[in-house]
DNA sequence: CGGTGTGAAATAATTCACAGCT
DNA sequence: AGCTGTGAATTATTTCACACCG
């Protein structure tokens, strides 16, 4: 069940990757699947493909290779995601509107049942479906509605209070769109998306590409 | 001024950590910063610190540290954001629509200075001072408004065909929000940003604490 | 002192390569 | 033949630890 050895890190990012691969193949009528042409479409050796999942047990058939109805499940029950997420969005801006709007959360089990903000007009609204609480109603809302993880898209300025909040309403997990690293203590974990750090990223590469090529 | 030796990819994701963290020290009026504080508040040692600036050269004095505004430059310098980089957002849906009021690019260097979609009724009008094109002024508008990055919001069934037209407008980098591999050229760079990939990672290391936490 | 820069050592992650199964 | 699973080798990245500087 659980595994022997730490997982690297790189393995865990690569999982989800292999998840919406199969499930594209899936959709396409594909009942196996081999290590290298699994890797390929993703630009990943075939050796690393069948090391990550051999971290977890043993889920192929020599000379067949990966059954896609099969290891499905056993990357969902991997990754927790066999069962649903509930989730809250807290600061209903432009990129919390964009989330909640956002229609890949819903089939990977993540489900948004709350919105949070402070600004009075548009307190008790409904967006896509989700109602929008004022913030002194966020630990009675994660109780009651067994909210496990927040999406933190609040300005910058009052980021790390409003993630104190979340930590102290009962919060296990933050996905911060915020450019700041997020304090919270042991036992609720953080994963970062940050747009300007990816553009950052992004220009470095296209530089160093355009250096290559003289 | 060019580095000697490859540069490791991590070290590269954690330089634009160190500017931002430099530029908050700025503000609060730091004047020099040691490896070890430098570190302390990104959660990275103070060896890692020293050996990433190190790839590119020495920007220390011992005994004192690094000076906050020399180091600066130095680093928007590295990563080439030293001068201005124009982008376009194509795709303005939900997304979209939340990036071209994202405040943090400006500040950056990076100009949103044209959209593009193909739905009529947006056609023409502004947002944010930017206006939406029709996807066949693409190419021209790359060239006229020397257009050099390309964010590419649109819906998962259209994303490698938009790519493909990006790549052919002469696009040299792809900021990818939707969560498939898009397929480019050589001398064309992709930078991916994926919601639903990153609340998978945060259900794996939330899961993983629990049990931990027995 | 306090702090950098950097060889050398340690650790982590990837790739090789092949025995063994179908 | 085609393909997995995995030790062993390789390569990449991080950490140690210390000479040297202000």
């Amino acid at each position: 069940m659980s595994q022997r050895q730490p997982i690297p890190r790189p393995t865990v990012k690569r999982l989800s990757l292999y998840l919406r691969e199969l499930e594209v193949r899936q959709e396409a009528g594909s009942s196996t699947v081999s290590s290298r042409t699994l890797g390929e479409t993703l630009g990943i050796t075939d050796a690393q493909v069948r090391r990550d999942l051999g971290h977890f047990g043993q889920f192929g058939q020599p000379g067949i290779g990966y059954s896609v109805e099969g290891l499905i499940p056993e990357l969902k029950s991997i990754l927790k995601i066999d069962r649903g997420w509930n989730a809250a969005v807290i600061g209903v801006g432009n990129i919390g509107r964009a989330l909640l709007h956002y229609p890949r959360f819903g089939p990977k089990g993540f489900h948004i049942v709350a919105a949070f903000d402070i600004d009075d007009s548009i307190l008790g609204t409904t967006i896509n479906g989700c109602q929008v609480h004022a913030m002194d109603e966020l630990e009675s809302c994660v109780k009651s509605q067994e909210i496990r993880m927040g999406i933190l898209s609040v300005p910058l300025s009052v980021a790390q209070d409003v993630a104190d909040m979340m930590v102290t309403a009962g919060i296990r997990g933050i996905l911060n769109f915020t450019p700041i690293r997020i304090d919270v203590g042991g036992g609720v974990d953080v994963v970062s998306v940050d747009f300007s750090r990816a553009l950052e990223q992004l220009a470095y590469q296209v530089s160093a590409a355009e250096g290559r090529a003289h």
